[in-house]
DNA sequence: AAGACGAAAGTGGTTGA
DNA sequence: TCAACAACTTTCGTCTT
């Protein structure tokens, strides 16, 4: 399970973005890569066989996010008198339009219900400040599990804050299941157990194979939203690099480990922070972060012993 | 008074007979 | 299908700063 990490130049799949101070960071290190702001810029990065192919492939990509794979012939045109059209009723219509003169057809049912989720992604992702690699591949989970008959009978709010929160894993993009049911309109909001329970539901079901998200992306995640310092960051990764040595991290939730190694972190730095802040920006209680931090001290004190 | 601590009971999921 | 199990949460009383 613990690789031998060697001291290279970060490696791309060991750089994370802080949509925060608009930063790349280097997991291993803390450092901070590039400083220029990225936006949302699109990450490029193709992930599978067929999402290679897809972007290698002349002319213009076509994108899983939108309506129709993305060729539909546009009419009229996003712009409006030179102006976008903002109203959602209006880009409702104007999908629609497209959709009817494309096709001459009524939508069925299940075209129906992907646009509507993929309207959904489209926001939710935009509130999160989420790179283009996660939405796309949320859409096209969605797809995959709609067509799959997955979809059906569950809430469609509910199917796509999984598709988002599977995408995330899927992409090693730091995130807990609190975040994004946040992001959700507290009208629809669905519930955090729906959503893990729709996630199970597409890992089993479309076979996805999800990468184990290291603590160290959330260390730096709850690191920056409590405005710490880069030399706690590093402390931070050090600790989670030293527990995971002694096979700690199998089977516990990385994002209350990455809590309590920052909260130890900070401690040495005589930077306090309190367990329940701290717990709070993680999306764990403070129990949690109370018991990652007896243990981690119990090796750490261990180490020094001899 | 706030924070840290630890015990105890509860939750929702996994595993294995 | 059921029971044991692991991880995490909630709640709460008690120290400590």
């Amino acid at each position: 399970m613990e690789s031998h990490e060697e001291k290279t130049p970060c490696p791309p799949e060991k750089i994370v973005y802080d949509p925060e101070r608009g930063v790349r960071v280097c997991i291993e290190t803390g450092e901070v890569i590039e400083s220029q702001v990225i936006g949302d810029e699109a990450e490029w990065r193709a992930y599978t066989p067929d999402e290679k192919a897809r972007r290698t492939r002349v002319g213009s990509p076509l994108s899983f996010s939108k309506p129709n794979l993305g060729v539909d012939v546009y009419v009229g045109g996003p712009k409006e008198g030179g102006r976008r059209i903002r109203g959602l009723s209006h880009r409702l219509e104007s999908v629609r339009v497209q959709r009817g003169l494309r096709m001459g057809r009524a939508m069925t049912s299940l075209e129906k219900n992907i646009n509507q989720a993929l309207r959904i992604i489209e926001e939710v992702v935009a509130r999160l400040e989420l790179p283009y690699s996660v939405k796309e591949e949320a859409a096209r989970l969605y797809r995959e599990a709609a067509n799959k008959g997955l979809t059906r009978g569950r809430s469609i709010y509910s199917m796509v804050a999984a598709t988002i929160y599977a995408a995330c894993r899927k992409n090693r993009y730091p995130i807990t299941l609190d975040e994004i049911a946040r992001a959700f309109e507290t009208k629809e909001a669905p519930i955090k157990r729906e959503i893990a329970r729709n996630y199970r539901l597409l890992v089993r079901d479309l076979n996805l194979n999800i990468p184990v998200i290291e603590p160290e992306r959330f260390v730096y995640r709850i690191a920056s939203a409590l405005n710490l310092p880069d030399n706690v960051t590093v402390e931070a990764i050090k600790i989670v690099k030293k527990v995971r040595q002694r096979g700690l991290t199998a089977g516990k939730d990385p994002s209350g480990l990455a809590a309590a190694a920052v909260y130890l972190a900070a401690l040495k730095h005589g930077l306090r922070k309190t367990q329940k802040e701290v717990a709070q920006v993680a999306g764990v209680t403070e129990v949690t972060v109370r018991n990652r931090y007896k243990e981690i001290d119990a090796i750490l004190k261990g180490e020094e012993g001899g």
